[in-house]
DNA sequence: GAAATATACTTGTCTAGACAAGTTTGCGCA
DNA sequence: TGCGCAAACTTGTCTAGACAAGTATATTTC
């Protein structure tokens, strides 16, 4: 017969691991505030004991804890209530087609330009290639439910995906085709808010005077660029939202 | 003697563990394209045999790339090569003190309001409190090197953080405060732009019509609100910046 | 040739040690 | 009373199994 504290099963359902169990406990006790941010948590030998397994079963509830953030541990000293501002404050930038279908509404992209060019000085800066090279250049405007939400004005190295000027997309966003022909190992992107160009506010019915929200980011494999895209978002219509509940 | 793979002791510093030297083996081979994103990768016992390991070792290994977003593992099947898009876009918002220090520059804050107010309509829509229920409320502007940066326009909680207003915050920043007294277990927050109300363009140098980066951010714990901050920064001085590597 | 069954492979998870390494606490001695 | 050392406590990491559970492959039977 189990013991009051030990890992046990449910009816019907199969029952959590006892490592889930053991975070679960853990979390649970955290979020009520029995340990405070700071506060020293039992001890590895002591939840052993309350939950009657391994010390590796333990060890990995609690390391789990603490890869997402919530507790932080001191070889020798012990484990201590983590404060969750920083894991608390990530937020994700989604691919916008993804975005619109999991608001339940329909997305749908125009193709405004789709060409091979020299690359422009600006070009060049922003994808991170010679001055002159050849690049792949795509303007695309998407809309949620027949409003634009999004210029993106995107630039691609043919060399990480020669075929990119033969896709459809009217039918599959640049960001899921890249990922599937040039998968990316670094990124790096920034958020600002900015004013539209006169291009920019006239595919996205604005004013160039109309605050935008702008994300670029740029991806990388191997040191070889693969894209930049400025993505441009009316005011108002757009924002970017993140959600922390461990 | 160590096979050739067999994970190994440099000269001087304590090598790594041999379950990180593993991950690190197996994270070149990600990042070299060994296994592009949908890949088998070898298994466990393939790992064992070639580094000489328990598979709890290598076990660890995976399971700790696959938390980190790089693995995909399915039981019975194998462990596969990630698509990195939505972990490469992860990016986090900092506290406005630590972020202008780690660019080596001067943070300085003014306060520009700080008082006990019967909630407005407004107000208790941000924070999620009842209409005229107490609130704290401040308005600070940060600096860098001098330079406004950020408007933040705060609500508290009186019962989470009572002396509050009786803190000095050109010394330390309310988040810093708030994370010391008021914990948290949830936050929701927005990135958006905007336009900034007459008050904050005038807090900040700016006219009404330029754009503006709004970060609004709220935090809870256990169902109690905590605080609630529109945090308003001009165009051009300000943006959020993401880099993944891993 | 298809279906059923067995076998093999793979990940998921656990145990019960073990030793390393770091830190804290307690004790003995000057 | 303070210092040095030992003991105890704590996390870090590893081993060598073991069994569970899921999936893929091979074999057997109809």
């Amino acid at each position: 017969m189990r013991s009051q504290s030990e890992p046990t099963q449910s009816a019907g359902k199969r029952a959590a691991p006892p490592y889930e169990q053991i975070k679960l406990f853990l979390k649970e006790r955290l979020e009520n505030g029995h340990w405070t941010p700071g506060a020293l948590m039992p001890s590895e030998a002591d939840l052993v004991a309350k939950f009657a397994v391994s010390r590796m079963t333990v060890n990995r509830a609690l390391r789990e804890l603490q890869l997402e953030g919530l507790v932080d541990r001191v070889q020798g000293v012990g484990t201590f209530a983590a404060q969750l501002h920083r894991v608390s404050s990530s937020l994700t930038i989604r691919d916008i087609h993804e975005e619109v279908l999991e608001r339940g509404h329909v997305h749908h992209a125009t193709v405004h330009l789709a060409k091979a060019e020299s690359a422009s000085a600006t070009a060049a800066q922003r994808l991170g290639v010679g001055l002159n090279a050849s690049v792949f250049h795509t303007v695309i405007v998407h809309y949620e439910n027949g409003v634009a939400l999004q210029c993106e004005d995107r630039y691609v190295n043919p060399e990480c995906a020669p075929d990119y000027l033969s896709v459809d997309f009217t039918k599959i966003t640049p960001t899921h085709y890249l990922l599937d022909v040039a998968p990316l190992w670094e990124a790096r992107f920034a958020v600002e808010a900015g004013l539209p160009t006169a291009r920019e506010a006239k595919l996205l019915g604005l004013k160039i005077t109309d605050p935008v929200l702008i994300v670029s980011r740029r991806t990388v494999n191997r040191g070889v660029p693969i894209t930049q895209a400025r993505l441009v978002h009316p005011a108002g219509r757009y924002q970017i939202d993140g959600v922390f509940k461990p």
